[in-house]
DNA sequence: GGATGACCATACGGTACCGTATGCACTCCA
DNA sequence: TGGAGTGCATACGGTACCGTATGGTCATCC
């Protein structure tokens, strides 16, 4: 009679407000991620929080952190390629940047992003993260034998795209919105001075 | 002793409202965009607000609406190239809405864009917006000589791009901007079914 | 020169927050 | 079995807003 407490008494931890604080993030902004507010969706007071939590703030670097680990083990993972098939891996990393694919993701990134215009603590989180990215993906560009500086003014425009493009409203320009990425991630991915093999083409 | 009378009496209208509440927009976003701050930064108070306005949604629609007629007249007027000189005109684009060139202008931008992410209302002003900025920038690349979906993908990358880099923190990643950004606008403008002049390549 | 209306100040009630103080229940452990 | 500490509820004072009500102060026009 003990296994399973029939009233879990489901204690909170820090972590359990993080994450509740990256969703409302998602959806309200950070002017909406309010303690109170927040309290409210896990169904406790707000005495709870300033049980975990110094003050609001001390909440928001903890969101900034766990954004930017969790965001530098993604970009690891996303840019490890197979030798001879990084041109593939610069398409995965678009399609997988790209808004339709993780909606969620997107709204933290721009949410992020939007707080990193005013703030000097998310801005340097973001720096940090953009540098990373960018030497990830180069290094993709680079070992498909792009030279470097083109390769720069690649990976630079990857990422500016795909977050570029979550702040887009475009349904009624183009009635064939794959066909577009795809022509797009061409564009981008797609060098002269490329070493391509028939399967990293596009198509 | 009449021309020019001392206490000026400088009696507010809506304009001067709306033209502050762009520049609390573009500086603190739309959460910051609050009627009785606003009042303090005209040093009036808000009994002058609720005069000119119902409500502040009613500001807000105000805001919208002057903000959607410039970047019409803008971009109309930003297209607008001499035949032959269309391919000079797309630089010129990506110049001018690059960030450097007008920091304010990418606030306000990155603002409405934000605030379109939670207000139908937004959303639907960026929408009207975009689909006009698309379709003249198209143009331009058809009259370039470049195949209708070509044109559409080029034109598209190219916003997505201008939006996006003002959204990215990259100052260490790589010493020489400038060049980076020539090199991204060629790959964005430079298309190989391009008849080209002397005069309209880069560099 | 008094009425009118445009424009603004003042004052008010109400809500949504922040952060603090304090108390209460529940668990664990000597 | 009675502390001791953990995790949360309750209650409070304070600030920043919203929108309304009401009154004051000008210019203007007959």
């Amino acid at each position: 009679m003990e296994n399973k407490p029939l009233k879990p008494r489901v204690q909170l931890d820090r972590n359990a407000w993080v994450s509740a604080a990256t969703e409302v993030l998602a959806e309200e902004g950070i002017a909406g991620l309010r303690v109170e507010v927040l309290a409210k969706r896990l169904k406790v007071t707000k005495g709870s929080f300033y049980w975990h939590f110094q003050d609001r703030r001390d909440l928001l670097l903890a969101v900034l952190q766990v954004w930017k680990d969790g965001r530098i083990r993604d970009i690891v993972k996303q840019t490890r390629a197979q030798p001879g098939r990084e041109l593939e891996q610069i398409y995965h990393v678009i399609d997988v940047y790209s808004t339709s694919r993780s909606r969620r993701g997107a709204a933290i990134e721009l949410a992020v992003r939007d707080w990193a215009r005013r703030d000097a603590d998310a801005a340097a989180i973001v720096a940090e993260v953009d540098d990373i990215r960018l030497r990830c993906a180069r290094d993709l560009f680079l070992a498909c034998g792009v030279p470097m500086e083109e390769a720069s003014s690649r990976c630079m425009l990857l990422y500016a795209y795909v977050f570029g493009i979550s702040l887009m409203i475009y349904d009624k320009f183009d009635s064939d919105v794959a066909r577009l990425k795809r022509d797009i991630a061409d564009l981008i991915a797609q060098s002269a001075s490329m070493k391509r093999t028939a399967a990293a083409t596009s198509s």
